[in-house]
DNA sequence: ACTTGACCTTGCCAGCATGGCAAGGTTGAT
DNA sequence: ATCAACCTTGCCATGCTGGCAAGGTCAAGT
């Protein structure tokens, strides 16, 4: 099949296709002699497991090393679960930095009256940095 | 004072504040007659608002506004407390999306083994998009 | 055979926000 | 005079994706 129909069974768009190979995620896709790629279905199976891998937050590097492992069958399973785990961590991290914006934001906007006074403690604090 | 210094006690960088200048974010300092920037204590407190607001995670558009809020006395307060709801609503979204990946990936490996067998779940379900 | 439209190709530019490096000018102290 | 520390501008890189352009190819309808 053409990079098209690729796109379209594995929710990747044409253009991220081409980009993964660029970059050398992907191995170089077969020609017609007219220059198309073409894919058959186990290319559009790695597709899939790209795609579903993005779609979990791992950044390509990171998937590219699960692509490693998946096809090493020699593979351990614990290397998977380490990388997951990192992740995961790295997860929890951002969701507490964020939460953390959240909260401080929260304060600001509950002192704040919201009215048409242009006294606000949401610009004072930006201005100062304290009390909150 | 010179940029290093007003970068030093902003917190920003010097590569950031020429930035900042060059997207029309702060207006131009005042030069020397060398050709370098001069930073005078307004000129620092509006630095470290940017500083403080890109801390509480607003985007540079976002601090754009805050920033033309700031220095409008006429503003309602309502206004502010607008955009900070905004994007408290923003970091909620994003709190929760991180939070579902987490779980998901929190699942796939609490099903691995995580030995030295290749058998991994989390690799079949990158795989299959199913059932984790 | 010819046109049309959908597809493919490559390449370049855009964004976010920041860092890095280079080549050159300025300042201030030794 | 020299040297270090600073400043200037400019270009490139990141990560990931979209957009647009100019051109080639394919399949179907006329």
């Amino acid at each position: 099949m053409n990079i098209g129909q690729a796109a379209r069974l594995s929710g990747l768009s044409a253009k991220m296709i081409r980009y993964y190979e660029s970059i050398g995620l992907l191995k170089a896709a077969h020609r017609t002699d007219s220059g198309y790629r073409v894919y058959g279905d186990d290319d559009l199976h790695t597709l899939a497991f790209i795609k579903r891998s993005r779609d979990l937050g791992f950044s390509l590097e990171e998937v590219g090393k699960l692509l490693t492992l998946w096809q090493d069958r020699q593979r351990a399973s614990a290397d998977v679960k380490a990388l997951a785990r990192q992740h995961i961590d790295e997860l929890n991290q951002k969701i507490r930095e964020l939460g953390q914006l959240r909260d401080t934001l929260q304060d600001l906007v509950e002192h704040c009256h919201g009215d048409h006074r242009p006294d606000c403690p949401i610009l004072k604090n930006l201005e100062s940095g304290c009390c909150p």
